[in-house]
DNA sequence: AAAGACACCTGTCCGC
DNA sequence: TGCGGACAGGTGTCTT
């Protein structure tokens, strides 16, 4: 479910009721995500949220001493709650924040994660080994070229590679390569310097506008104030197998690459 | 080092 | 209505 806007999006929605506030409480109901909750998430209870971030798709929540990790994996969504709200299917973890109200995890897959950081996050063996930010100065059409010199692999696992860039998920994975006219099969090594300045562009544009919509909702994505995004009436290819291209009108093809559904059209994409 | 397959899990949709 | 199969936004891990 969420991709880089989303996660985004969920950020912005917990911050304000998170930062500067005390955490009272993390109540596990079900502790099987993709790893199993660690007994040290108590170590958050009574002390201050300084600030929450996000790193590649993991939300960061830092306290005086360590800090949550959150991952959404396919399926996950924080809502924020009030006292009285019943837990529904799903809902794994609360984190009660002193004002009453708490932030709710739910993930029906369980792929999504909640962990302990005891200090500098940005070394986590998850993180450490992460490429730049795409909305950042680190990320460039240059960046891509070089990592990409010598590799026969499809463009398209290239950019989903985090070792490469994060944050491009599966939809704007196929967006950015539509937008820049790139076969998402073509191998990464042999696309130039100039294209990938065009590659690298889509990508910032597409997911900068993905979060000023709010994220895409294609089945089940809710912000955390229980609403969804409006990014998914926009998407040029994803999921338009069949339909035609909005820049030819030739239909939309839909083709596995590494195992994930790929979208393109065949004539404006070489 | 790079590339590919597979794993984790639940829900939904479609054809029979 | 039920059942089986395909498919779904991610990513760590294992094998070639």
């Amino acid at each position: 479910m969420p991709e880089l806007p989303e996660v985004e999006t969920t950020l912005r929605g917990i911050a304000p009721h998170m930062e500067g506030h005390a955490i009272a409480e993390v109540a596990v109901r079900n502790p099987s995500l993709r790893w199993p909750v660690p007994a040290e998430v108590v170590r958050a209870e009574g002390q201050e949220v300084i600030g929450c971030r996000r790193r590649a798709k993991y939300l960061l929540v830092e306290l005086e001493r360590g800090g949550l990790m959150i991952h959404l994996g396919m399926s996950g969504s924080l809502r924020i709650c009030g006292p009285d709200d019943a837990p529904r299917k799903h809902d794994h973890v609360d984190i009660v924040m002193d004002s009453g109200r708490c932030v709710r995890f739910n993930d029906p897959r369980r792929f999504g994660a909640l962990l302990w950081w005891e200090e500098r996050p940005d070394e986590h063996v998850l993180l450490r080994d992460l490429g730049p930010e795409p909305l950042s100065g680190d990320f460039s059409g240059g960046h891509l070229w070089r990592l990409s010199r010598g590799r026969k692999g499809a463009v398209k696992n290239f950019i989903m590679d985090g070792h490469v860039v994060v944050g491009v998920g599966n939809i704007y994975a196929s967006e950015a390569l539509f937008m820049s006219g790139i076969h998402p099969s073509r191998p990464a090594g042999r696309i130039s310097a100039t294209r990938y300045q065009a590659l690298a562009l889509a990508i910032r544009d597409v997911l900068t506008h993905a979060i000023r919509r709010g994220g895409t909702t294609l089945r089940d994505f809710v912000n955390s104030e229980g609403n969804p995004g409006y990014f998914a009436q926009e998407l040029l290819v994803y999921e338009r197998e069949g339909h035609p291209c909005f820049q030819c009108g030739n239909p939309i093809r839909r083709r596995v690459i590494g195992q994930r559904s790929s979208y393109y059209c065949p004539s404006c994409q070489r």
